[in-house]
DNA sequence: TCCTGTGAACTTGTTCACAGCT
DNA sequence: AGCTGTGAACAAGTTCACAGGA
């Protein structure tokens, strides 16, 4: 697996690829063209073909990707055979619906903690997850837990990343507003969707 | 302002200006240099020029821009200066808590209504909005609305986008795990928290 | 024939480096 | 001296077009 020469765009359109995959297996498909992966992503098959021959041959020529077996490629790939566990920092209106998303689950990812420094909301829970107190945020590291994402006020956000980092985190998904601080091992996904929202009406 | 020309990407670093110019304005800071968003946004100075550039020259050489002035351009380009108003189709957990999120109002998009079609919660509030029933949404037409935002499941997510690219709906967020085909006058934007979280691991 | 895998061409976006204004 | 604005060089990402296996 050539790491370093694989663009980030791939690896972003993994994800797209998989749920593509995981709901043509629903659907009992069992081959797929780049084609028909176009069809549904409007993304370019030519691209798509690259995209996995970067990590090897996984089709049949003439045949296609045999749906299944390209389910676990990508799975394999993204690290996600290892059912990766994440936190949740924040139990506002934002943590709790998160909270309550199952959809993680189809990325073979589990949320397993959510913290909070509000003391009425501690002990409550959120989806099936009792909400703990955020001074014990360090458990983490002793669980080995990579993976976190945070949906507390902005101004929190630095603080808490500087804590989840020394905990050993390395990949955070940012729904506050703001830009985070972190060594180059750490990978940080921002999402504003304020920002988001704000560049649509250009098009308009 | 030559929109043919403009790179994609810089529309979508605008918001991330006036975002940081913002919170600028906010310091009472009047001038500002490129070298200095730079800091904040960690994105390269000679980036941040070029972007403002394309559409015409609005610094000071040796000063850098105003502050003020910059933000009423960002603005500007980005339409947000006539107030956009935007609709809410969805008041479950991930519609309600974006209901109640006040982070739009510094992009100067307001949203004014929320659409859902679970008779219990048609008349009740969600944020300072009342939660409408979803027949009803052919009226954003009448109201020229132009933007929107869908939290709903997947599976309804497709027939909602027709229902309001027929209203005049030219610019969706959509929250709902799944493509959306529309013409192309109209812009979406997809964001899936559970993809997006998908590809952290990777980098670990 | 159908569809993959991939070098080569192309397109898009980024960074450098510096002329020129304040 | 300091910082913008921008052509030119560079880097990254996308698409084409086709050889070759099933």
């Amino acid at each position: 697996m050539k790491k370093l020469s694989v663009p980030d765009e791939t690896i972003r359109r993994l994800p797209k690829y998989l749920r593509t995959l995981l709901s043509m297996k629903e659907q009992k498909r069992e081959f797929v063209s780049s084609n028909q992966i176009a069809e549904f992503t409007y993304i370019n098959p030519a691209q798509i073909r690259k995209d996995f021959s970067y990590f090897g041959a996984f089709g049949t020529r003439g045949t296609g990707y045999e749906v299944e077996h390209l389910i676990k490629m990508v799975k394999e790939i993204l690290k996600l055979d290892s059912k990766p566990k994440a936190v949740l920092i924040g139990a506002g209106r934002i943590g709790t619906a998160i909270a309550s998303y199952t959809g993680f689950g189809r990325y073979g990812i589990e949320i397993v903690a959510i913290y909070d420094n509000c003391p009425d909301k501690i002990g409550k829970k959120a989806g099936d997850i009792t909400i703990k107190n955020r001074s014990n945020l360090s458990e983490i590291k002793r669980k080995n837990i990579k993976l976190a994402i945070i949906a507390t006020p902005p101004q929190e956000a630095q603080s808490i990343t500087d804590t989840l980092v020394k905990a050993g985190v390395t990949g955070i998904l940012n729904l506050a507003p703001c830009y985070l601080n972190v060594p180059d091992n750490v990978r940080i996904r921002t999402i504003d969707l304020a920002m988001e929202l704000g560049m649509l009406p250009y098009y308009t």
